[in-house]
Parts: structure tokens; sequence; C-alpha cells
DNA sequence: TCTTTTCCTGACCATATGGTCAAGTGGAAG
DNA sequence: CTTCCACTTGACCATATGGTCAGGAAAAGA
């Protein structure tokens, strides 16, 4: 045990730690909610003493905010496998992949992402009603356009965004719910490819592209 | 404004203000979650002094079970409808048609029992090992008997009630970010309709029993 | 009317929590 | 070596919050 460990060059230091407390922000705020988490709390997960918290994020609000931020990028991301898709079997699917795959590798920032959104989304409203926004009128433009070739039924664009974003992120947000029902065990890895192909499936054929 | 207000007899004092104080609990657990809802946030919404809801229910964790458990009696009781249909397109279209007004008249309560489930059901879990998942194993050989009969396509029927589960609770859980993508109005009766509508389509079709 | 029981509530308390601060540690720059 | 500055942290503080309680009001019962 006595390896000889170099010492953090400053940045270094700043780059660890803050990755080290966003880590355990966002699985106390997940498992807590924003209200429930504490920063003792956050800080014993992160294996540091509270008040270096309070050195690299001035308060609970600021950290808070910089984890919804940090997920929303993702979920926004998600969305590049839609793009310069021929047409929905290919958009949509790889969008399903995605955020399938979101939903298990991220589920506590799933959580959190759900969680803001419910509470009436306090601190990222303008996100929504800027970039999400945008971005919705893109895409919900992108489906009419293969409507319109033909590629698929007439569905209206944002409700099957909507059953996309709810489908998917049901696995991470309501996992527990799921692990119950699934005798009290994680889905393995060919249950979660199950549940992709199921959602694959129902939603391609629900749209009529397959 | 002079009416003469006929004294309240005992039960009825008591059975109105556990109303009173459970109305006010669900709207302020499904805006602020437990860990952010106080009892004078929900004493203040009820109209009542906050030593007075200790005295219906002795503590938060009592009065939160009580909303949580509210919830799931409504929860359950939309799936009657799906029993005794003969098959998918009346059986699953009912219950969509239930959840999405659920969605719609209930939307605190879904907001409380999401923000439950996904904290990890600390104070339902038995419901969930139990009634849940005794529904759950039920509805599902209730779907796999009308694969059987090819009613519908062959799919998992776990992942489709996943599916209903989440298209539909989406409209309120995630309301408000609907609500923004719908330049800041909630859904109007014709929206809601389209959205019923929507859903109920993609998914039957999805299913192959239509 | 008198007694009993339920209901009501202002004042109070112990604790938990977000946040502060001053004293210290140790790389980095000169 | 010395100075500087980012980083660290134990101790501390003000406040908010869940919960208590004793005394009083009011309805029910005798």
């Amino acid at each position: 045990m006595s390896e000889t460990v170099r010492p953090l060059r400053r940045n270094e230091i700043r780059q660890q730690n803050e990755t080290l407390i966003l880590q355990a922000a966002e699985k106390v705020f997940a498992e807590a909610g924003f209200g429930g988490a504490t920063m003792q709390l956050i800080a014993d997960l992160a294996g540091l003493p509270k008040a270096n918290l309070h050195y690299y994020f001035a308060t609970k609000e600021d950290l808070y905010r910089q984890v919804v931020q940090n997920i929303f990028e993702i979920w926004l991301h998600a969305a590049d496998s839609m793009d310069n898709a021929p047409g929905p079997v290919e958009g949509i699917g790889a969008y399903i992949d995605a955020k399938m795959e979101i939903s298990r590798r991220h589920a506590d920032g799933s959580k959190v992402w759900a969680s803001e959104v419910m509470h009436g989304a306090p601190v990222i409203q303008d996100y929504l009603e800027t970039t999400l926004r945008n971005w919705t009128t893109g895409r919900a433009a992108l489906i009419q356009g293969w409507i319109d070739q033909g590629k698929m039924a007439a569905v209206n664009p944002e409700h099957l965004l909507y059953m996309l974003w709810a489908t998917t992120q049901h696995y991470a947000d309501f996992g527990h719910q799921i692990e119950t029902l699934n005798r009290g065990t994680p889905l393995n890895d060919q249950q979660w490819q199950d549940a992709k192909d199921s959602v694959k499936s129902m939603i391609l054929r629900g749209i009529g592209a397959i």
C-alpha cells in the first residue's frame, strides 16, 4: 500500500474534485430529490468535507443547476442519431436506441431531470422555452417530412415525440418498479435488449413505418 | 354574507378536515417533493394551523403515506376497464382512456406516485411486491390470452404494460414540459382528445390490434 | 345544567441544515 | 528560499422545520 501518489497539479485538482462532487450530487439528488438531498450526504459520498463543496459550488442551488444542465446536454445529444437518417425506421430506431442507452447508463441523471420537470422546472425553465422548444419544432418538422414522403402514417409528430420520451425514460425513472416486478433484480443484458426491441417494434409498427 | 353556517357534527368535522388536509398535502407533495414539502405549507394551503395537522396525522410520513395510498387505489381501479373486454381494442383502448383521464384529473397524485417510485418506493414497497405484482401478472396473462387467440401481435406483455403506463402518465408527470411546448398554455379539451386518440391509435396499431 | 370527550391552537423546543470563516497546508512562480 | 495563491477544513452560526404540549372552546351525552 505504499504507492507514491503523484501530487496533483492545480487544474487537475479542480477538475477532479468538481467531477467527484457532481457525480455524488447526481446520485443523491436522484435518490432524495432536491429538498431531501443534503450537502452533508453529498459530501460524504464524495469523500470530502462539506465546507469543501461550498468552495467549488457556492450554494446547493448552484450545484443542482450544474447537475441538471449536464443531463440536459446528454438528453439533447441523443437526438443527433435522429438526424441524417433516410427515414423513420433508421432515425427513430436510432433515437430509441440512444435514449434507452441513456436510461440504462444515466438512470440517476434521468431521475433528476424528471424531478426537475415535475416540480415545474424551477431552474431550467428558460432552456425549455428556448433550446427544447426549438429542438422539438425541428424534429416535428423532420417527422412531418417523412409523413409527407409517405414513409410513415400520418401521426401527430408532437405526440409521437412525447411517446418516445415517455417510453424510453420510463425504464430509468420507474426502474425501481420494473426491478421489483422482475423478481427484485435489475434487468440483465438480455432483458435490456428485449426492452429495446419491444419498444422499437411497437412504436415503429405503431407509426406505420414497418 | 350573513349565512347561518350550520355547526358541523363531530364525524363531519373529522371527515372534512382530513379531506382538506389530504388535498392540500397532495398538491404540496407534488410541487415540492417529500423533502421539499413542509407541514407549514400544507397547513397554509388547507387554511388550518399547523398544530391541527398533527392532531389528525401524527407525522409528516403518516400524511404522506395516506396520500400515496389514495393514489395507488385510483391507479389500480383504472384497470377495471381492461377486464371483461372481448379483445385488445376494447380492453386496452378503455385502459388508455381511463389512465389518460387520471393524468388529467389527478395530475398531482400522479406526480406524487412517480416521485415515490423514483425514490425507491420507501413507503409502498410492500404494495409493489404484493398487490402490483399480482395485478401485473394477471393482466400479462390476459394479454397473452389475446395473443394466443390471434387478436393481436405477439408482443411482450410486460413491456406493453410499461409502455401503457409510461405514455399515459407522461401527460401528468411531464405536464409542465408539454405545457411549455404548447406555448405555455395547458392542453385544452380538443388537445386532450388529440392526445388520447394519438396514444390509442399508435399503441393499438403498434400491437397489431388494428 | 353539568360532565365528558373531541377538537383547536399559540407558544415552545430540539434538531438538522445551508452556509460562513479564519487559520492552515502545500504547489507554483520568482 | 521566499512569496503568493489556490485549496482545505474544523468550528461555528442563523434559521427553518418537525413535532410537542397545555390550556381552552365546543359539541355530545347524562
